[in-house]
Order: C-alpha cells, then structure tokens, then sequence
DNA sequence: TGCTACATGTAAAATGTTACATGATTCG
DNA sequence: CGAATCATGTAACATTTTACATGTAGCA
C-alpha cells in the first residue's frame, strides 16, 4: 500500500528501472520507508498489473537489458488521490525505545552506559542527516521536487535531534536515580 | 522477535492474562510498539513453547476463567540477552513524511493545508503524551520500572514535539516557495 | 582472482492486520 | 435493550525479511 506510492511519486521524477528505484530508496526514500529489492520488484509488477506503471525493455550492450517503468495517468490520479486522503495518525515503533522500557532490569551504570551507546549510534544518524540537508537546501529552492525531498531529509533531522534529546534527558534520569539509591544505600551503611 | 521482548518486560512487571497484556499495550507500550489481540496471543503460544513463560489456569465466577502467565528464568535470560546485545540503528517508516515526499505534485495553497492538516493531527497526539508525561513524572522517581516507563514516554513526547517542529518548517518553507512563484508570475504578467 | 556494480527475479519464513467467532456481565 | 468490558482464540490475508538463484563487466 504505502510502498506503492513511494514508488509512484519516485516515478513521477522521472521513468526508471527496479534497480534504479532501489538505489533512489537506499539514497533518500529508506529514510522514512524501507524496501529491499524483493519488495520493489514485487511490488512493481503489482502496479502493473493495476495499470498504474508500463515499462518498456531497454536493451543495453555490456549490461544485463532493464525494463524501465513509467507512471501511467491512473498512477498519478491514485497518487493524489491517496496523497490528498485525510491523515490519520499512524503508530511508530521503536527498538530503543522497547529497550528503555526494560532498563530497570539492569544495574545502573550498565542502564547509563546503554543509554550513551543509543546516543552514539543516533548521533552517526544525526550527522547523516545534517550532511544531506546541507547538500539539499540550496536545490530545494529550485524545484518543487526537490522541495518535497528536502521535506523529507528536515523530517529525519528533526528526529535525529529529538533522539539525541531524549538520550540526554533519559542519562540525566538515570543519573539521578543512581544517586539516589547510593544515598539511601549510604545512609543504611551508618546506621 | 521485538514483541516477544515487549512481552516479557511487562511480565517482569508483574503476571498477566493475555488480555492485561492487551491493556498494557494500549496503556503504554503502544506508544512506541503496536500489537493487536491476535498478535499477542499467538506470541504468548509462541513464548511458551519456547519455555521462556508459563501459565497456570485461574477460575473466576461470573467472568470468564483466565490464563494467567509468569515470565521464567529462561524468560528473563533472553530478556537481558537482548537488553544487553549491542543496537543498531533502526529503520523508522512514515506516512507523514511519505506525503510529504510528493508535496510536489500539489497546488500550493493545498500542500500548505495538507501540512496544517498533519500538524493538527501530531498536535493531538502531542497533548496526549504531555498528559501522560504529567501523570507519570512523579510516580518514575519510585521505582525502577516506573522509571523505564517514564523514558519510553518521554520518547514520543520528543518525537512528537519533533513533529510540530518538522511541520512548522515545511509550512514556512511552502509559503516561501509559493510567494517566489507568486512573484515570477507577477514579473512575467507586467511584461 | 576476488570484489563491486549492474540487473532481475523466486521461495520461504516471519510478522502483522483484519475479519470471524463466542459468550457472560455490568452499566446506562 | 444496547453498548462496553472481560476473555480467548482461529482464519485469511497482506506485508516484510532473508535466503536462494543467475550472470556480465570493470576494477584493483
């Protein structure tokens, strides 16, 4: 369902091949919807068995031959009229944040340094995200296409950050629980 | 694989039918992952099998009888195995964004309401994470699991304020975008 | 010679969602 | 009397991930 128009508003860029649209999703669209390539081959033939793409076979010497896919008019109508769909909220789920929920289980400088090794893997990610947006900034003022992939990247940096906030703030609580448990284990040593 | 974990750090909480689980799960877990009834219960078949917990039969009058479950040692092995393996970073899908990614394709008066739309739409989910934050920050200073609760919370509150960020962004990119067009449009009628 | 990029697929397994199915009790 | 809560499951379907499968060209 959802894969299908990222590969429809991929198309609407230009025509191009399964392979074409795997890289496109490993270079942008894997930022907030991943599809390895089973899926997109899939998922291609799918759209075209719905009329939504054609393909042509494009005969390359020296390269396997590819079939390059193109958005039909039905495939863009069904891109607006999902793209202008009203929005219910969707769930998210996240690794992190399932081990967070058990990090009472741990002994407390075991939980704090779980926390900064989250905090570093997310940091990796925020510097990815911070590198694309700079590269992509000064194209989205260009075309609208490009604005709607820079959208895209601001939406992951934006999270990037907000992981990294809450990496802080989950440390800081750590901390202070820490501290807390060590005064009243202190307080029952001198009694 | 993550459900079983989600799972069995509720049981660390305390034994549970399958449909406290269930409770749990829209009370808090939900928040950052999702399972329906049907899930549940095939994992707690599956968790059992696998011998990492157990259920006794409890008998109740005038409600049906409930199996209640108890995470085993074995449960909680796996458990902190887990908590313990180093993480990698995660691949996180979403439609939010994925529509943003053909804004393009929109007038821009309707991509600007479009993103009014999301915003309003994370603005409820936002109020809904304050409120539990509220309710919660208190009780986290107690006890541990309290605590992990707490941080998962304070996730999706990040996460949401991230949100309102990420859309504010967008509608002050649309406008900019539009009123540059709005000006070619005026500079070529005048000629 | 081995690795990477190009190029396309299928098969099987795991996961997740929606619909079907049942039945008692309590509250308004 | 109807709706919600308690309580458990199955079946069918859709989606996603991992492994299998193949073959050329260019580079180090």
């Amino acid at each position: 369902m959802a894969l299908s128009y990222a590969i429809l508003s991929l198309l609407t860029r230009g025509d191009a091949s399964g392979y074409d649209l795997l890289k496109s999703f490993e270079g942008s669209v894997a930022n907030f919807w991943y599809a390895g390539h089973p899926q997109i081959y899939k998922e291609l033939a799918a759209l075209e068995r719905r009329a939504l793409v054609s393909h042509r076979v494009v005969v390359q010497d020296g390269r396997p031959n590819k079939k390059v896919f193109r958005i039909t008019p039905a495939g863009r109508e069904d891109l607006l009229r999902w793209l202008r769909s009203p929005h219910r909220n969707e769930r998210h789920n996240s690794l992190a944040t399932l081990k967070a929920f058990s990090l009472h289980l741990l002994p407390a400088d075991e939980a704090i340094a779980k926390v900064e090794e989250l905090a570093t893997e997310g940091r990796k990610e925020l510097e990815r995200y911070r590198a694309i947006e700079k590269m992509l900034a000064p194209l989205a003022e260009n075309s609208g296409a490009m604005l709607s992939a820079y959208l895209s990247v601001l939406f992951g940096l934006n999270y990037a950050e907000a992981y990294q906030r809450w990496c802080a703030q989950a440390k800081a609580l750590l901390l202070k629980a820490a501290a807390r448990a060590e005064g009243r284990a202190s307080r029952a040593r001198r009694r």
